[in-house]
DNA sequence: ATTGTTTACCCACAATTACCCACAATATAT
DNA sequence: ATATATTGTGGGTAATTGTGGGTAAACAAT
């Protein structure tokens, strides 16, 4: 009945309405271990979209940036940017949380998205975005993508 | 009286109802390890049709993508394409598995399926494109099928 | 305080899914 | 062979899920 805690998979379409809530499908709220108390930690994605990690997975990382040093500015700056556009949320009765505008802008996204279980973390793309970024990262790089391919066996 | 636990072989036919359910043969649910707790995980295939792994297997696949770095463009594409058509589905009391809309068109199914094992994982095709993507593959490389026919003593 | 705006918390409802039961066809046992 | 269990297929019903919107509390600015 129940996968990996804290595992996601899987690609799901919604909408976003006026107040700017997203459901958060209902099988990734069910994969959420306890522990996280329904809360995820929704920040920047390295590509145009939203990432969003269980609160405990978020809690490492932020764990990982308290070992830096903080005399090195160079550390300053990528703690700093780790951290600027990270917000916990926790989801509704309805099982939706909310997105701020900030983050909106920053993956271009409108009225539908994709939600995407990437194992660790769960992605929230435009669909337009995300057919652009894949598309060039596989023509660019198919070499690489098929070395993958090679070592990971499905 | 049992095979090797998650062993799967052999041709059937089944039919897709209207919700979209097929019937996972009784030898093959029998083969599933009761670790699997009567999960399968389906996904795209690499042929037009859809792959269905035993949840363990499937957490192995998920495994090796968790130690892949973030920080690579590509790596991100390659587990969001791996992930991305990836559910979990537990067989119901008759021992069917509902498939969504999105895989079914993807293999191209309609009523009829045939249900095969491939020793480690299953797969579910619509009769004719079996036909059309095996008649492609023996006509097109049969010199390296016969090359693997040597290897392999039967 | 008085506004206006944003956020949190409800309720409503259509659509989908999960969970049952029924039954014919096949297989197994006595 | 006859009885009994198992398997494959269909369908019904209740619960869940996704989506919209309403209202009141919290907050900000004047």
């Amino acid at each position: 009945m129940t996968i990996n805690q804290d595992t996601f998979t899987g690609e799901f379409s919604y909408t976003i309405d006026i107040k700017g809530r997203v459901n958060i499908p209902a099988k990734f709220r069910q994969s959420l271990a306890p522990e996280n108390d329904q809360t995820f930690v929704i920040t920047r994605g390295m590509d145009p979209c939203i990432w969003v990690y269980p609160l405990t997975a978020w809690q490492i990382i932020e764990d990982d940036l308290k070992d830096l040093s903080a005399i090195s500015g160079i550390n300053r700056s990528f703690i700093r940017n780790t951290v600027r556009y990270a917000s916990s949320v926790t989801f509704d009765k309805q099982g939706r949380i909310m997105l701020s505008s900030n983050l909106l802008n920053y993956a271009k996204l409108k009225k539908n998205a994709f939600i995407i279980g990437m194992v660790n973390k769960i992605e929230i793309w435009d669909p337009s975005e995300l057919a652009k970024v894949d598309k060039q990262n596989l023509t660019m790089d198919s070499s690489e993508y098929d070395a993958l391919a090679e070592k990971i066996i499905l």
